[in-house]
DNA sequence: CGGCGATGTGATTTATAGTCCGTTGACTTA
DNA sequence: TAAGTCAACGGACTATAAATCACATCGCCG
């Protein structure tokens, strides 16, 4: 699993925990349905702005969204 | 300071830790000095695949990088 | 002073990030 | 059946990151 792939499935797992669809957590981040959805399917090299914009919107920090086992190298 | 700023300060602080200068450290994630350069300066808005990139140059994870209080919102 | 290692910066081209339009299929509820 | 929500996907388009280059600048040392 890649970094892209990892980055979409830790924000996949983040949303669904706040219990969002893709559409409405789009909303909260000013960015595209579609792109969201690609970044999740681990498709996207998506920029560290961009980062920061999902983290704010699911009301955490870079470090917290990061810190999960699924970017340790394990 | 904005994200961008606030990645370009740790880079710098973590390559100085390791004693590399910008173009020693460029060969090692093999991208240009210059980019490099810019990065620290804060003026690129770097994607997830060379955040890794840099990372694994620096030997450490996305995770560690992160965690610092540079990132933390205090 | 002159040379040198290290860094800053503006300009440029190519690749792709990111947006906006839509479709499709799975599932649910009426 | 029909209508709604949601996710995955695609094509076309625009904005911008990636990657490189030439040159400038700075501090240090002989």
């Amino acid at each position: 699993m890649n970094i892209k792939q990892k980055y979409g499935k830790r924000l996949k797992e983040l949303r669904l925990i706040g219990g969002l669809s893709q559409e409405a957590f789009s909303h909260e981040c000013s960015l595209d349905r579609t792109y969201i959805a690609s970044i999740e399917s681990g498709k996207r090299n998506i920029s560290i702005e961009n980062i920061e914009r999902i983290a704010t919107a699911l009301n955490m920090t870079v470090i917290d969204f990061f810190n999960s086992e699924i970017f340790s190298g394990d």
